[in-house]
DNA sequence: TTTTAAGCGAGACGGTACGTCGTGTCTTGTT
DNA sequence: AACAAGACACGACGTACCGTCTCGCTTAAAA
């Protein structure tokens, strides 16, 4: 009753396609040297059934990348939020430690830089759409994050009145500055920042 | 001595032109839509002018940004490092959060936003320019911090063997993803992170 | 059947547009100065259409010129043939001599001067279209002498085992001459040559 | 007296240079793809001192093409007037074949075709200059042909009111347009020609 | 001598056109 | 309707030459 289906239904295996040949271009050559003719061609599709269905190079990539075919984000995809490692751990810096190193490890994957690079490309195009970009693409990670800080909090850990928000952005921030500036992660700074936040956090 | 100065020289006023020109197109348009073509025409210069100095747009953005003919950060202007609010206070997290009002206020001014999404397009456009162009970006900025933190060290407000570097990224990192996402810079949370990253970087 | 006809199909007004502007351009400023972007501007069409037609300069200038759209030659536009002043007159000498007078009127005209001026230019371009452009350009006027010599052979007038084509030469060479060193072509001398030839022609 | 020699005298190595360049780059390239800017760069020379003493592409190709640089006609090397073959022969007709003989030797040589070419194109481009670059191309061939047919008259072997000069255009005519079309010169029909302007000049 | 005037190599400069590429839209015929 | 194919107007790309204009330097005649 919503949208009658009426003519000739769509491809769903062109969406598929058309995903997957931006994921192939996005990695070999950039955001910016990705082009949406290249796309079409390389999905074996016409340009208009592309312009059919997405409004933007950006949008497209948006899906792409979000869409589960890649990676969602620097945390970790979105099929192992709940394999995150430490989850459970006893002492609450271990568990912080642990999160900034899976994150660490996966810096370490070109593919990921590449795909943290295009994200930001992205957004710096499409004015609108930017915050929407970064929030889903980072929302994956914050989730665990804030998890694991909430846990430390019942634990007794951490303070009850600490601005949790607060030290998910330093996190993030750290981490995503790190991947942008393409400056290779260091596993003893993300340590002292752990250390940092843990005892800036910690109930007395 | 070193190279013969042969032929006719270069039009310095062309650089200026041209840099200027890219200022107001970027801050008008946006990366995305900034050509080099209207840079030129801007500019008063051909084409060619521009590309016998840059190759690529990338780095002329680069250039333009870093340059002195714009803010040159988030956190300050390179001509107001000397001025950094909040120097010299008897108290240390006063002097961070102060820091951190000041990056607020830059990032609640529209044009400076622009800046850091020209820069993040341009970085993720130039694989490896990246680095030199984000830390070039930030330098000031960090310059700033870490005296600041140092200064606190001195005075004994702060752990002797904390992890400066660490925190400053932490910091920066924070407000850079505040910037990109373009979710506005909300002063409570910025003040939280200044509180818990001070507590955690206090001496006992 | 041959080539099953995909996509939309071409636009048949634009090439008679482009022709149309070429030879405006053509006869307006001379072949060099003709550029196929002013082509495309004044034919109302983008340059990439005219690409998508023409590989060259020389060869849209080659099918402006022969394709009916200009004067096809120097001896007469291509559907004034039938009526070739002189056809069918008794005797041959005053057939050829009214051939020649009409060449020379054409080649009073400045603007026949300057299509065949731009047919040597863009014969000089283009290595392998010369023969076939000469030979396009000079047919019709060909035609007409080898019939009108012909004539002449049947009534009796010229020997029969006179060599048509060496005198055809000769006369469309003399006539192409004249146009290129741009003198100014004299009747007297057009009518000597008709004489010279008839004679050497003659049937004894 | 004139014009004051004031200041540092033109090389005269440069002209050379600049002529066998342009030579050169012309039987190589042809007249369209012939740059100043490369001529400049093969003759070892500023594009300055280029455009100091020709004005136009033009011009420089008339000069490397008449100035003894290259065979200067269809007709003959200026240096090769006077051995002219067949001149001073008993037979009229023989003269002319031989005449046409060479001329069809000579344009059986890609390099004096490309001349030609270049001459015609040169011509087409300069309007002033046309009747100038054409007279001095083929005068040289003229002389040789109009003296020729004189001989010829005062032998008594032809008419004493022909009017040589049609004859000549006809000739020459017939021979430019041969190797402007491309058409490979044929023997035969260059014999029938001379022939036929034999009988018809041929004395009663 | 010292000036003055021009030539010269080098190369920047404002232009203009090149031929190509990608955009997003628009016909075609076919499914 | 969607789709593959491909034409289309548009506009930018980066390059090549145009003809002119500084530069620093050289070369000779005039002062």
């Amino acid at each position: 009753m919503t949208t009658r289906t009426r003519g000739r239904p769509r491809n769903a295996d062109a969406d598929r396609a058309i995903l997957e040949a931006t994921r192939d271009l996005l990695l070999a050559d950039g955001y910016e040297q990705l082009t949406i003719q290249a796309i079409a061609e390389l999905a074996g599709v016409a340009k208009q059934t592309v312009y059919r269905r997405w409004p933007s190079k950006a949008r497209i990539v948006a899906d792409a990348v979000l869409g589960g075919y890649l990676s969602t984000g620097f945390e970790g995809r979105a099929d192992a939020a709940s394999s995150t490692p430490g989850m459970g751990s006893s002492r609450e810096p271990d568990d912080l430690r642990a999160w900034l190193h899976a994150a660490a490890i996966q810096l370490s994957d070109a593919t990921n830089v590449t795909i943290v690079r295009a994200l930001a490309a992205a957004a710096a195009e499409s004015e609108e759409d930017a915050t929407r970009l970064y929030s889903a693409f980072t929302e994956p990670g914050r989730r665990q994050l804030l998890a694991l800080l909430r846990a430390g909090v019942e634990r007794g850990d951490l303070r009850a009145d600490a601005d949790l928000e607060a030290a998910a952005d330093a996190i993030q921030g750290a981490v995503l500055y790190t991947a942008l500036a393409r400056r290779p992660p260091q596993v003893e700074h993300l340590d002292s920042l752990a250390d940092v936040l843990f005892a800036g956090l910690e109930a007395r």
